[in-house]
DNA sequence: AGGCGCTTGTGAAGGCGTGCACAAATCGCG
DNA sequence: CGCGATTTGTGCACGCCTTCACAAGCGCCT
């Protein structure tokens, strides 16, 4: 979708490799191959062949190693990646090293859980300032934020310096959160409502709808269900064997 | 990554038409277009055309149309789409027809958010159980649910009929959980937990980790900034003009 | 020093998904 | 009754992603 090229003339050897136009599916799946390094490390673990990384991460070695591949991946033939390098490495393409200021906007019962969740802390994300439109929530306290209300949320995200806006209202309000996000120079947002987001071109947005994931289940059960009734499908051998990819 | 096929042998007419085998590119789009045209339906509009309906939905017409086309769908040249029918159609092939009994594993900080979101029950899913392993939690009352101890999970999934697993536990915890609930009959899982489950041939497993799209996003956020202060970088056109795909 | 086993990195092929562009079909109006 | 406007359904081509298979490189052991 985006085929411009990079500056980087082919002999390039500058200290920062320009950057790296990684495939959307790599992008993806750094973060998982991410985890599973931390995990490697945690337990020792120096260097990881592409295999047990593969492993760890739930994909196919090959692939693995063309997606490192692609990063200009240092691994070693004969003997693996190192697992500390390839941390740094991945952090830093995916900018995990200056840690991001996030905005949440919506503390209702699913912006509630957001705020607390500790996953975002470990990855290096910090929720800086939390918005409501509701008066009744706006003042209380909540992991030691204050609830502000909506109409401040362009002040704070230039003061506080806040890249990426999560969006966590009820569909009704979100277009109009992410319009004043966008105004205030978020280029990031992460949708939870479910409802489909227009803004401009340059503004990125990722949407995840925990609903969508239990209909696309509940059509596998559906046709689980349905093959094993019927005649033809006698083995229940169908599905996939791993996790399907997000 | 499964390439069997189905027990349709071409010709087939029966009155239920076996069961169409769409991508599953495909398949993850149904409940977005679901969504638009529930609410397509509350404003009165009674047809729809592909390309109102793909706006509504964020997709290109080409695609809505393939996508429609899959399922045998039921539209009317120079008119369009049937809203009633199609939300039928869609909905029996997602299997949404029959409300579907939910587990949830882990009332923790994700947890009771999970509990308490609606989305779920407006979209024809029932969470009918709660479970998790700290004594604390057990026993207390959460959404009109008792929540229960984990050792009883089995029990209650053949009582209950449940058939869609959801995990929201500590990554440590969710093995074994996934464990418990295969072993129950369980073939379907939502995992929030991040890590890798390991399950026979024949469970579903989709994994929705939250950090992990933050971390896509500061990808973006990366480059987009690096581009800007590169020389070469002049326009800031870059990024995709609409929400990304999941 | 030489050979052997192991692992990475990649060329090539195949499959899947996307989007264009157009033929086929339907409705409404004169 | 026929014609034009409109919209669906789809053949086709293109590009991305995945996967296999193997050459290239590295370390270790003798």
């Amino acid at each position: 979708m985006s085929q411009q090229r990079q500056g980087s003339t082919p002999g390039n050897t500058g200290a920062v490799p320009a950057f790296p136009d990684l495939p959307e599916a790599t992008i993806a799946r750094l973060p998982e191959y991410l985890r599973a390094l931390h995990n490697l490390a945690e337990t020792g673990s120096e260097t990881v062949s592409s295999e047990g990384l593969a492993a760890a991460a739930g994909v196919n070695s090959a692939k693995l190693r063309k997606d490192l591949s692609h990063l200009g991946s240092y691994g070693t033939r004969g003997v693996g990646y190192d697992v500390a390098l390839l941390i740094d490495q991945i952090e830093y393409i995916l900018g995990l090293d200056q840690r991001r200021a996030v905005a949440l906007v919506g503390v209702g019962n699913l912006g509630h859980a957001l705020a607390g969740y500790d996953g975002f802390a470990s990855r290096g994300f910090r929720i800086v300032a939390l918005f409501d439109a509701d008066p009744e929530q706006v003042g209380q306290a909540l992991n030691g934020l204050t609830v502000r209300h909506v109409e401040e949320l362009g002040r704070a995200v230039v003061e506080e310096g806040i890249t990426i806006g999560v969006i966590a209202t009820p569909a009704g309000a979100a277009q109009a959160v992410a319009d004043d996000l966008v105004a205030a120079g978020v280029t990031s947002i992460l949708n939870f409502a479910p409802c489909v987001l227009a803004v401009p071109a340059g503004v990125d947005v990722r949407k995840v709808d925990l609903a969508i994931e239990l209909q696309i289940l509940s059509f596998h059960e559906h046709r689980k269900a349905s093959l094993t009734a019927l005649p033809g499908g006698r083995s229940p051998q169908a599905g996939n064997q791993e996790a399907v990819g997000s």
